[in-house]
DNA sequence: TTAACTGTACTATATCATATATAACAGTTT
DNA sequence: AAACTGTTATATATGATATAGTACAGTTAA
């Protein structure tokens, strides 16, 4: 599914989580599908099982997957209305960055033409 | 000069280094100016000088202070051509919030207007 | 010159986060 | 029944974080 980064010096579960987010994101893997169990996701990394685990309950806590006892874990589809928090801590994170590359002389077309793209790619959204 | 959030769990250090930074982006910190003196800094907050130190410490890696020994930490004066890798993260690392935010059907103009703000801001820059 | 200030560099210690190993429980599916 | 799910728990090891304390080297002002 994907592979961990010896390099970054991150813990293993936020590397998960973020590896995990990108996959969801991107919409290689859709709403409602299943993703890897616990512990075949831990056999294939070599990692713990309490590890993945970890990395779930924040992925479930922040909603993207939910889990289902005995059953699985499954990506959340998208609700407009659910998980403001997590949009208002987003757009807050964003305006520091984007402070901070308006310090660095980093034009402001430049951030505004990725934004155009980025968008562009993934137009077919629902609201399941 | 600032106050530490006890509601925020992330290493001190790190806080530290997100509030210096801070008052250097928005200007409050001019170029050249010094910043609290280590011990200055320690015995304000309450915490260890060497938690100080490495929050300096970091802050000069990334480009945004000067330490000079016996005499104090300084504002780096902003140069368009140091720290191309710092600019590369801070691209990245907006790319990915992007995606997200996008992925969450927030609406693009949203993003952009809030990036003309922002850069409306502090347009008195310079390259020293 | 002295005293007080700077950044920097150590050692030692305590605590918490991270990761592992291992085991078990409860429910589902085949 | 067997094999799979998420979940919970204990124990253990390691590294990051933070503190206390001391010291060195250079600067600045009295």
């Amino acid at each position: 599914m994907f592979q961990l980064d010896y390099m970054d010096h991150s813990p293993l579960y936020e590397q998960i989580k973020e590896k995990i987010k990108a996959l969801i994101i991107s919409g290689v893997l859709k709403p409602n599908e299943k993703v890897p169990s616990v512990r075949e996701l831990a056999q294939s990394l070599t990692i713990n099982p309490n590890t993945i685990h970890k990395a779930y309950k924040e992925l479930e806590l922040e909603g993207y997957i939910y889990s289902v006892r005995a059953k699985g874990s499954f990506v959340t589809p998208i609700n407009n209305k659910i998980n403001q928090a997590r949009k208002d801590d987003l757009l807050l994170e964003m305006e520091k960055l984007v402070s901070e590359l308006a310090y660095m002389n980093i034009p402001k077309e430049q951030l505004i033409s990725r934004i155009e793209e980025l968008y562009g790619r993934g137009r077919q959204r629902n609201n399941d």
